[in-house]
DNA sequence: CTGTTAGCGCATTCAG
DNA sequence: CTGAATGCGCTAACAG
């Protein structure tokens, strides 16, 4: 910057201020600026920009929790798109479902004094993302709820879809259904299980613990789960999966076995309609979230510099519809 | 860190030192510093230090086309895993092939002094990468190669990947095989393209411009293409397609169509194998090609640290692997 | 082993 | 309208 201004033969100050474009300075004067700044290829600064106290670094940070499920390649998209058209930058990263590693991250990105933070929580227990113990920095949750913290957080209407989607199984007249879904520890599992239970309640159905099966990671172990609840003494006549992980595993167990089973489930997935039997999901947009979730963290980071952040947290619920893919 | 001082009566460069591991503060001061730095719940600033001239602000720049396509999801968790192992951070910036706007979050990634970026280049262009004129930066591209601009960069098997795969239709007796293709620009695309060119040759085969469509950005666009191709007077009795979107808009033109086209592709993809027809594609891991790419660059960086600079650039390709999909 | 000095690049504050 | 002084938080380089 010392450099433009000998060459514009003015102060560093006015360099500053030409590059605000700060309206105190003569039209004459801001030419001859740029013109420096252009000839010698300056380029500002950014981190002494924000060293200054109190500026924001412009800089957005988001943790997920598994970047290869497109899921949250989607969310992040989302992200990265609305904080774009607000002028900041994303700084990602990925946890691995390890709450140790979000921890580490988390401090990280509060060390480089980003202006707030997205987190796809790992854990059970939020008070880690507490904004009091991150120098203020606030903090938006995305898919899942927070507990023992009170923080803004973007959610899917887990319950509602899984109710309508397993409507859609009962009211077709089955009677055993069975349930696929990943860990129950996991917020939107637990609601997607509650939305299962109560459309069976609704049809005079109990829930069978021996057609529930839980803590499937992956599509392979989905596949395994469905297969043995087919292979059960009395099988199911239709299943509900809770996320498209498990969708897909029953997908592959489903297709080729006699008696054809019906399938319903949570997310919607490529191709769905492409498998050969029918199939209904809850579907909703992914990258919604996260735009939500940027605009709720935006919102909170502009009442914070209006010194005005009394605003009590926000809970943003996004909606599902059900698709129904046909035989192909 | 004058307030970690106080409380631990030492001077500000005390402190720095401890947080530092520098073996020349005593242990008993280390831990009274540690101490306090819990007690008043310290946190050093990044910002700060990475002011001080020429430290490496750890944070690694990725500036891709679609984080919406899984492919650039997989690179991107490469690329953050290998930077995590080395304890630096990822920034993202998504460009959706647009060159403006790749110049924009290159010049900002700059601006915040990142140690070095990947680029998935949208343009054909790249001069505009030239570490000369981005101070020095240090510039990895992925999956594109460079052009007017002499820099590292990681590939996959384009050609290789391609010929193979399409060799297998030619094998199989087709003589009238069709193409499917992104932008002819994209060099990944006109790779992919002498790949199919070269196997027809082999097999003594002339490819027929009337069979050949170019510029299928996303999937109904090539299943728009398939579908006219497959209702000329003379149809082709396979086709290959150049990548995951196209491939996806064969099958749907494909399915249940008469007589069954044979198809063959680039990249694999998801359920790939429950399609319900025979499918070739040639596969790799995209995931492999952020990795590599942030080896390529960390290794750059760190010759740029320790100011031996000389090597020339670097080209990795990444293999491709031939699948067979059956009828499911 | 510990402290002091100085400065990274910028922008706020106050003087011209 | 422009400039000079000052300090953001940290750490090399040099004393003690």
């Amino acid at each position: 910057m010392a450099d433009v201004a000998k060459h514009a033969g003015v102060a560093p100050m006015t360099v500053s201020r030409a590059l605000h474009d700060d309206p105190r300075v003569s039209p004459s004067t801001r030419v001859k600026v740029l013109a420096s700044v252009a000839a010698l290829g300056y380029r500002r600064n950014e981190v002494a920009r924000s060293l200054r106290a109190g500026q924001s670094s412009d800089l957005l940070g988001l943790v997920v929790t598994n970047l290869a499920n497109p899921f949250y390649a989607q969310l992040a998209l989302g992200v990265e798109s609305f904080a774009a058209e607000h002028g900041m930058t994303m700084v990602l990263g990925n946890t691995a479902e390890d709450p140790g590693r979000e921890k580490e991250l988390v401090n990280n990105l509060v060390s480089r004094r980003v202006s707030g933070i997205i987190v796809v929580p790992a854990g059970s227990d939020h008070s880690h993302l507490r904004p009091s113990g991150l120098d203020g920095m606030p903090v938006v949750l995305a898919a899942r709820p927070p507990s023992r913290a009170e923080l803004d957080c973007v959610l899917v209407d887990d319950f509602g879809g899984a109710l309508a989607a397993a409507r859609v199984l009962t009211g077709a007249g089955h009677r055993r259904i069975g349930f696929l879904g990943p860990l129950p520890g996991l917020w939107t599992s637990a609601e997607r299980f509650r939305g299962f239970c109560t459309a069976l309640a609704e049809a005079g159905l109990a829930v069978d613990e021996q057609n529930v099966r839980f803590g499937l990671r992956d599509v392979p172990a989905a596949e395994h789960a469905a297969r043995e609840l087919l292979h059960l003494a009395d099988p199911p006549t239709a299943l509900f999966a809770a996320n498209n992980r498990s969708t897909i595993g029953a997908v592959r167990a489903i297709t080729g076995a006699r008696p054809r089973t019906a399938l319903a489930g949570f997310d919607d997935f490529e191709l769905a309609d492409m498998l050969g039997l029918p199939l209904t999901v809850a579907a909703y947009d992914p990258a919604e979230i996260g735009m939500q979730a940027a605009r709720l963290l935006i919102d909170r980071i502009d009442r914070i510099e209006r010194a005005g952040n009394d605003t009590p947290p926000q809970r943003v619920v996004v909606p599902t519809t059900l698709t129904h893919y046909g035989q192909a």
